[in-house]
DNA sequence: GTCGTTTGGTTATAAGATAACATCAGTGCG
DNA sequence: CGCACTGATGTTATCTTATAACCAAACGAC
């Protein structure tokens, strides 16, 4: 298949299955927990997952107001701080933005890589990376509670892309 | 001086000398850039330098109204576009505040330390972090043009006092 | 069923940022 | 000087993002 190995979506894919396998990984992290999976946040985290790019709060406000009426921005910002307090959803910093995240069976330290040019959101879970932040700091004798790490730039295909006739601008 | 090697700046120290240090360098980038750091931009950053924590721009006006009167958001954020477009002030995205850049002279990717007690932030330019986080992103293909690496955490002196009864709250 | 807790609805407002247009200050030139 | 041009700032309005506070409904334990 196209895109096994890499953490990029952006040929065509059955992206069906990207929301269907993360919805039952919620499920099971949820009951695992004893947290509530509601429907209501059930469909906030499937409205996120609905691209493999961040999606705004108020962009899944209007989704919701379309479905069921008498949602309102704390509907959503409430959805929100659930699912990210158990893992599902990471919150891009530097858009104001919310992404589903790929892993969400522990807690970890992620990377995103961001296209600037298409959207497209890669999470990386670099050990390496994560344990190197962690050395520096703590050489100054800081002690690292949450690494943010967004990284901006161009995905391979709109790499490719630009300066390329078939692509340009 | 007491933190001569250390990105951290938690005991009193010659605060007016940080601020007057990074206004001469700034007066120096922007003559032999042609830019014109001007009486309002140049009082902006020195607000930005009051403290080594993150300055939000609403503060800022605050400040700036009651010495001018006139100031209005345009105002501040037109500053802060300029600051940050040569390089004086970096945006922390993670707080939706600003703080001024350590070494102005030249572009550079920086990684800041962020103290989530005291507020204090540290900005380290750990040339092999960059560099790992590079390199991780060509491996897949990206490119990256812009790092965010924002780590919160606790700085040494608030680290030595959890749990210290010198320091408790 | 009843109680207590969690969840969600509703209204209002706070906080952060920008659009659009007017005005002013400096510069160069006839 | 008078004028035009440019960049910087003033001014008003609006937009985006997020939270506070209070109430009602749903759920789970007993
Ligand atoms: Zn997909
Ligand atoms: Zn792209
Ligand atoms: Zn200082
Ligand atoms: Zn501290």
């Amino acid at each position: 298949m196209a895109d096994a190995g890499s953490p990029f979506h952006e040929a065509p894919h059955d992206h069906h299955a990207c929301v269907a396998a993360a919805l039952a990984a919620a499920d099971l992290v949820c009951r695992q927990k004893g947290a509530r999976l509601t429907a209501l946040r059930r469909r906030v985290l499937e409205l996120i997952w609905s691209r493999h790019a961040p999606a705004r709060a108020y962009d899944i406000l209007e989704q919701l107001k379309g479905e069921r009426g008498g949602a309102a921005p704390p509907t959503v910002y409430r959805a929100l701080d659930f699912l990210i307090e158990h893992g599902l959803v990471h919150r891009i910093e530097s858009l104001n933005a919310f992404v589903g995240c790929n892993d969400p069976r522990y807690g970890h330290s992620a990377q995103f890589l961001i296209c600037r040019r298409c959207g497209t959101i890669a999470e990386l879970e670099d050990a390496e990376v994560a344990r190197l932040v962690r050395a520096r700091a703590a050489a100054l004798g800081f002690r690292v509670s949450h690494q943010t790490i967004e990284i901006a730039g161009l995905c391979p295909g709109c790499d490719a892309g630009s300066g390329d006739p078939t692509h340009a601008a």
